[in-house]
DNA sequence: CTCGGTTTTCAAAGCGCTTTGGATGCCGGC
DNA sequence: GCCGGCATCCAAAGCGCTTTGAAAACCGAG
């Protein structure tokens, strides 16, 4: 069923049927109720590639995952974050449409999808710093949105972040002041941006302390769950071991606990953990206590302010840039005490 | 830069550019050269919209994500999932979209999809007990395959499962076999068609051995840490708790494993886990040792392989039904060991 | 030279929609 | 009775591509 056929059976012209659809006012109440039960009662939908043809919109943002940030990954993260927005996507009439590209070909990749005409707007994840990509998508002209920010570009563009440096900050000041000086930083890769904010933050507080940082302490890799456990068994057969431990995900927090455990530490008393919590759908630091004493920072609803921060830079191309910050909240939970006397 | 624009820069017609490109025969290589190079030259990029409408073709497959699977949550299987089929689509020049719905308008969301033409296939995830979706989808003529079965639909229709049944039926013969005969089973959400399958295999193991299956001891729901912890909790408690736990997701092992920690139990000498492994990238059980005794199937290979049957199957959608059975692997970790003497 | 058969190229129609620029009919005011 | 203004509706062009049917160019055989 198509807008032709449809309004032959209307006894219309396709305009009258089309503008009575879309709620333009220069056609009859009478007739616009009449074209849409007719047009339920035959359930027609108007082709979205006709319309996109016609209108010069795709209704659809795009979003790029790389095929292998190193190692054929993917961030349950990334599952929140695209929950979140595609809620608000829907919300707007927008689809989302995803992309597989190699690390190499990325840049192509988001040139393709623009330029095609697929997508009317994109969402770049995960920026690493100086990252490449915002320069190209600003030359190109497309709306886009960062989820991050990336040190070192110095092109306007929209982002929405949390404040890595501030929260980590606060969270290993509150490390020390609980007595610790042995604090350990399981952080995210080395060259994505929020992982050099966070060391930044962490760097600070030990400084502000007079705490000169031990190399041996920070570790940096994909944050999965056995990354968190392997760094962690490797820092405790360190001869000054950590007393203190902050891990940059909920993921490698659970492989910082079972290397705990193995050795037959207790967690918050023997060792502190703070996490950085993206407050994950399925993973949940606890129900009412916290498991982790944690940076909490949802990522869902990152994702949807996003989004919304996306469609309103398609809707106004030229408005100034746009930027967010979100503030981590620090909970505390019960992984978290005074550093254990070592006389 | 559109085809015409580019036709009038080689001084072609239309035709014989979009000829050129498309590797019809009925050009002469001198020109195809010519054309090929121009295109590259000026970054030509045929619009996808203009190309889906005069072929009738969208090259794009679409997922559905149910805005709330009980509670508004995004299963991390999910990520795994899509990373393994977004990876063939690119192979075969698919793109992948995603609509979000609500749980009362997953059928419209469907059928909204594929009848305004935006895709070409569709994906259906999580299917439950007899469930709706396959017969509309099937009415409706679109090409789709099915991540999972469904108990009591009637309709032919390709899927591509793991052996849910016999797996956990190994599974808890195994913990039998080590003298375990309280074992417990935390199952995903009731009315999915894999926790059935799941329970089914677990129940049929308990006859065999002449146990008969304690209520108390089987839980369902949505599978996240802090439900696995909970459950773990609430058994422990019991007059007669269990020494073994079946859990069908990693993430809620995690939970149970909390919950053992807590109760100062040693997993595998107190009690004994058996885990469902996805083998998610970021949740890998154990680097060589596994952490779990797991029942593995990567969900990321059964993505990669969905989709390639999904594009067998838009290419050629009388071809009779095509399914695929994949068995899952029972890898022993320290997770499991002999039914500890109660005496 | 001519002619049938290839090879190579092209003009034009069509995909299903939106939108511009009328056309039509109806109204009250002069 | 005529006319401007308003409310409705419509024909046709156009979005950028593919594809059909036909024309042009070229070839060697006769």
């Amino acid at each position: 069923m198509n807008l032709k056929q449809l309004s032959h059976i209307l006894d219309l012209s396709p305009t009258t049927v089309s503008r009575a659809l879309n709620g333009y006012p220069e056609v009859s109440e009478e007739t616009r109720l009449r074209v849409q039960a007719a047009a339920a009662k035959h359930g027609y939908r108007p082709n979205a590639r006709a319309k996109g043809l016609a209108t010069g919109r795709s209704m659809v943002i795009g979003h790029v995952i790389p095929s292998s940030s190193r190692h054929e990954m993917v961030n349950p993260i990334f599952g929140d974050f695209v929950a979140g927005a595609v809620k608000k996507y829907a919300e707007h009439g927008y689809d989302m449409m995803f992309t597989n590209a190699d690390d190499t070909s990325i840049e192509d990749a988001y040139r393709s999808l623009f330029q095609r005409g697929a997508v009317d707007g994109v969402v770049l994840q995960g920026p690493k710093v100086n990252e490449p990509r915002i320069e190209v998508l600003n030359r190109m002209q497309v709306p886009f949105i960062v989820h991050g920010r990336s040190t070192g570009v110095s092109v306007p563009y929209d982002w929405i972040d949390v404040n890595n440096k501030s929260s980590f900050l606060r969270a290993t000041r509150f490390l020390i002041d609980l007595g610790h000086r042995r604090i350990a930083l399981i952080n995210g890769l080395e060259d994505m941006d929020f992982a050099q904010r966070r060391r930044d933050g962490y760097l600070e507080a030990l400084k502000q302390a007079g705490v000169s940082p031990d190399p041996a302490l920070m570790r940096s890799a994909e944050m999965t769950e056995v990354y968190g456990h392997h760094e962690t068994r490797d820092m405790l057969r360190l001869d000054d071991p950590p007393t203190a431990i902050l891990t940059s995900s909920m993921i490698s927090a659970i492989g910082v606990r079972r290397a705990l455990d193995e050795a037959g530490l207790k967690m918050g008393r023997d060792v502190s953990v703070i996490a950085h919590d993206d407050d994950l759908s399925y993973l949940k630091n606890g129900q009412d206590v916290p498991i982790f004493t944690a940076t909490r920072s949802s990522v869902r609803h990152a994702g949807e302010l996003a989004a919304e921060m996306l469609i309103e830079r398609i809707r106004a191309p030229h408005d100034p840039v746009k930027t967010r910050l979100l503030e981590a909240e620090l909970v505390v939970g019960g992984s978290t005490g005074p550093a254990p006397n070592r006389f």
